[in-house]
DNA sequence: ACCTGAACACCGTTCAAGT
DNA sequence: ACCTGAACACCGTTCAAGT
């Protein structure tokens, strides 16, 4: 049932866990935490449903909290690799877009925990509004600043947010109720690329001018298939 | 502090307050809710705040949950009576634009209550996922089906979505920052705007085909300066 | 190393009782 | 009509103790 694959995962910064218990209490955690919401799920709920005590889950984790938190840092860990990749690369078109697909895979990857992060955003702000909280506006603006440039105009920077945002959004909002989400990713991504083409440093024209035919028509409607 | 306006105001369908003592619950809750989360929130503090014991709660309302959806049912009333009011208008581009920019407004009006509700949805989900936790996407849906008509495709759809979360998504996510809300409301409708231009159902061209001069180049940039 | 049993303070909710 | 005081079951958390 919960066996792992036969080569031993890389070990990371955690300590390998032998008998596993630690990743079926995320794996139970996760799925609760999806159907019922953070709060409305009891730490009795998930020992029950591993066969153990409730004191036995403050052997693997610190708290509840702990829990949530291990959950969130492999997510946005995979957002800030992300990020770290595009801040490394020069600002072209060629990465702006790829930033936009590799997001967009990242939200698919993940969507269980991209769905329960979504709904438990009162969750994880702490109390102490330093460094939580504030989780997705941070990651969102750093995204909007490599979709955009620094000096970008408030309307530029709305169009980046919407792209990105829409990625996510359009994503979560239609998967359950599509049976193609090669599709969706198509007409989701779509969306995304038209807010975001023309965008970056003021380039100079490409073409040299005269021939504009048909510019406009072939853009407004979704030619992604 | 807590005066209300001189002129009472006109009884709805809730039994009119005479010491408001429901209404300042209300006015306390939505804070809290906000600042600390519903589930974070406990209805000691409220009391406490308000000079009253937590028993006192329950002569205004049922549960804690009860004061939530008081504020929610405020909220989603408008959304409501905007659908309501579109479902009774022809499918025309005017109509589409005039959905945009009250939806707009009714997310800037209420902008704190739908912070709230955006942080608390997995509150909002009860276990009986029959009427509720749905709320956001049957209101989206329904207003996706007015921005495009019924038979649209999913690129389509996937645009008049992004479009219309975007509206929501683009206020809360600038709107702490900027110091200009004006300008913020132009640049996120103009995003909107972009993005369903075009849309609803297949109109036969409506000028005479010929002079089509630089099409493409206004749209591209947010011209709402 | 891994888990249990019992205790702690706090939570939402109820209800008889007061004015 | 409006509110209190005391009780209820449940929650997250701790900790000495077991193997």
């Amino acid at each position: 049932m919960s066996e792992a694959a036969s080569v031993p995962p890389a070990e990371g910064q955690e300590p390998l866990e032998r008998g596993g218990t630690r990743a079926r209490i995320q794996a139970v955690a996760v799925e609760l935490f999806t159907e019922q919401g953070y709060d409305k799920t009891s730490l009795r709920e998930i020992a029950e449903r591993l066969g153990v005590t409730k004191a036995a889950l403050y052997y693997h984790f610190k708290s509840k909290d702990d829990i949530l938190h291990s959950l969130v840092d492999d997510y946005f860990g995979q957002v800030d690799a992300l990020i770290a990749w595009g801040q490394s690369q020069r600002r072209t078109a060629e990465v702006r877009d790829e930033i936009l697909v590799r997001y967009l895979d990242i939200v698919i990857g993940g969507h269980q925990v991209y769905k329960m992060l979504h709904q438990n955003q009162a969750a994880l702000a702490g109390k102490h509004v330093k460094e939580r909280g504030q989780l997705f506006r941070e990651r969102m603006n750093s995204i909007i600043d490599l979709l955009t440039g620094p000096g970008a105009s408030l309307p530029e920077r709305v169009r980046a947010a919407v792209a990105a945002s829409g990625l996510s959004i359009g994503w979560m909002l239609f998967h359950d109720d599509t049976q193609d989400p090669c599709e969706l990713r198509s007409a989701v991504l779509g969306v995304a690329r038209e807010l975001t083409e023309g965008a970056g440093p003021p380039a100079v024209a490409l073409r040299p001018a005269g021939q504009d035919q048909e510019p406009a028509a072939a853009r407004t409607r979704g030619s992604t298939r």
